[in-house]
DNA sequence: CTAATATGTAACATCTATGTTACATATAGT
DNA sequence: ACTATATGTAACATAGATGTTACATATTAG
C-alpha cells in the first residue's frame, strides 16, 4: 500500500456525510437513492461521494438496471486499518528498545 | 468514541504530512525542529500539521526547556483502528445473513 | 414511443484547509 | 543583561473540498 492510496483512504473517510454512509453500508448493499434519503444536502452531493469512496477504494458500485447497489469494499477498509497496525507495531517496538536502554543504563 | 471524535481523527491523518509525521513518530519521540528538517514546506506550517495531530488526540507533546518532544498517542489511533473494525464486524455480520438468507431460498 | 425514474456529471459559488511571512514568547548560552 | 535558539500564533493569500442548480444518460413503465 503506497503511502498516497493510504492517504486518500483517510481522506475519504475525512467527512461526516462519508463516514455516516461507511457505517449505513456495513449493515448491507443499498442504491444511492437510499443512501442520499436521510441527509439533507442534495442528492448530486451525496452522489459526489459515493464517488470518492468509490475512487478510494472503500465502496463498490455494481449497476443494475438502472440503479447502482453500493457496498463496502473490506479490503480496502483493511488497507487503512493495517496501516494503523504498522505504525502501532512500530511504536511499541520503539517503546521497548527504549525501555532496554534505560535498564540498562539502571545497572 | 463519538462520530465527530472519529472524525477529527481520520481528518488529522488525510493529509500526506502529517501520514509522513505519525510514520516518523512511530520510530520514537522527536522535537519540532526534528519533525520540521525533512519537509520543503516552512517551520510554522508543520507546527500547524504537529497541533492538528494534537488536537485530534493523535499526538502528545511534553515541553522540555525551548524543545517541544512530540510522540505518538497510541489510544488515540487505536480509536480510529477500532472504528474501522467495528465497521468491519458489521459487514461480516451483514453478510452472513444475507448467506443464509439464500440458502433458505434454494431449500 | 413517451413519460417518469434513478443516477451520474458539469459549472459555478463558497467555505475550509494549507502555505507563507511577520511576530510573540520563553529558554539557553555568553 | 544581551543575543541566539526553539517554537507557537496571527494575519493573510491561495488552493482544494463541498454544496447547489441545471443537464445528460440510461432504464423501466404505460
Amino acid at each position: 500500500m503506497s503511502t498516497k492510496a493510504v492517504n486518500q483512504k483517510f481522506l475519504a473517510l475525512a467527512d461526516p456525510a462519508r463516514l455516516d454512509i461507511v457505517r449505513r453500508l456495513a449493515r448491507g448493499p443499498q442504491t444511492a437513492g437510499q443512501l442520499a434519503q436521510p441527509y439533507s444536502i442534495s442528492r448530486p452531493a451525496i452522489s459526489r461521494h459515493l464517488r470518492v469512496l468509490r475512487e478510494a477504494g472503500i465502496a463498490r458500485a455494481e449497476v443494475r438496471g438502472r440503479e447502482w447497489w453500493y457496498s463496502i469494499n473490506t479490503e480496502g477498509l483493511q488497507d487503512a486499518g493495517s496501516w494503523l497496525d504498522e505504525v502501532q507495531a512500530m511504536w511499541s517496538t520503539a517503546l521497548q528498545s527504549l525501555k532496554e536502554y534505560v535498564e540498562d543504563q539502571n545497572d
